[in-house]
DNA sequence: TTGATTTCAATCGTATACAATTAAATTGCG
DNA sequence: CGCAATTTAATTGTATACGATTGAAATCAA
């Protein structure tokens, strides 16, 4: 008996820089809600948009690897995004393999309402624009360090 | 014409913490797959099963306030942990309104097998222990602040 | 050039997440 | 005390996530 907590010690769920990111994640979610209710999108709806905004008529591939996610994730969340008539889906010809995004005139436009996010997202967060750009240094070389031992 | 692009830097993926954070919480749920595999738990189960490790017989509202999870995700992943026969759901008799969750041996004696998960994420992030609380410590604080915009 | 391999999106099954609603139990107020 | 308001889990519906499989298309190799 009598035994050290220290043993105990990193299984402290208030230890775990896991355990912070993911609640973090958690809460942003929280934060971007209503702005995103307004654009009528899901944030990972609004990441595939982001990723469309900055370069158009990708195949879902390219989105996947962008946003490290599946096509068992992206099919379905597109078909939503088809169905809002943001985006059009279209084989490739050259590659009939490839289904490629597009984005349609709503869903361009859609762009300047989304302007407004980042400034309530940079208020809410109540950091200037360095410490925030400090932070997400740090962050992403644990991502890639992260990422690397996973094998990509 | 010749808008400049500077209006667009914060619609771009890269520039966005939220964005850092969010696929960081993805790389940590890869690297902690199959450490958790082999416990035979997920990463929202192995969060819960740390907390009850912490204290034991507590209601699934504790739980909840713990992790920021609701009962719409917490009731049917303690039916899956109860299932597994890690834990034991029982009404409580001085209250009825809650269920009380607790442990079973089979539970208490994951710990045990658990405990070499922290150390594993330790090396993965390729971090020293003072480096991580550190990040660790960033995060909550910005963490928090979201959350308290939100209003708690 | 054919045949095996690889690539890409879609599909299926399981497991979170969360909003909204419900039902039962408790609390609090007049 | 007695009833309204609140609290707690459970339930329902929608939307991610991801592993595994499938099927079609393209590439590679012999």
């Amino acid at each position: 008996m009598a035994r050290k907590h220290a043993a105990d010690l990193p299984l402290k769920l208030d230890n775990q820089l896991c355990f912070a990111v993911y609640s973090t994640a958690h809460a942003f979610n929280r934060v971007y809600k209503p702005l995103l209710d307004r654009l009528g999108l899901t944030y990972p709806q609004y990441l595939v948009m982001l990723v469309l905004w900055e370069r158009d008529g990708v195949p879902v591939k390219d989105i996947g690897a962008r946003l490290h996610l599946d096509s068992g994730t992206l099919t379905p969340l597109l078909k939503r995004l088809e169905a809002a008539e943001l985006i059009k889906r279209t084989r490739s010809t050259e590659d009939e393999r490839q289904v490629l995004i597009a984005l349609t005139p709503k869903g361009e436009a859609l762009r300047e309402k989304a302007r407004a996010v980042p400034q309530a997202i940079l208020a809410a967060s109540a950091c200037s624009v360095g410490e925030l750009a400090a932070m997400k240094n740090e962050i992403v070389a644990l991502r890639d360090r992260l990422n690397a031992v996973v094998g990509e």
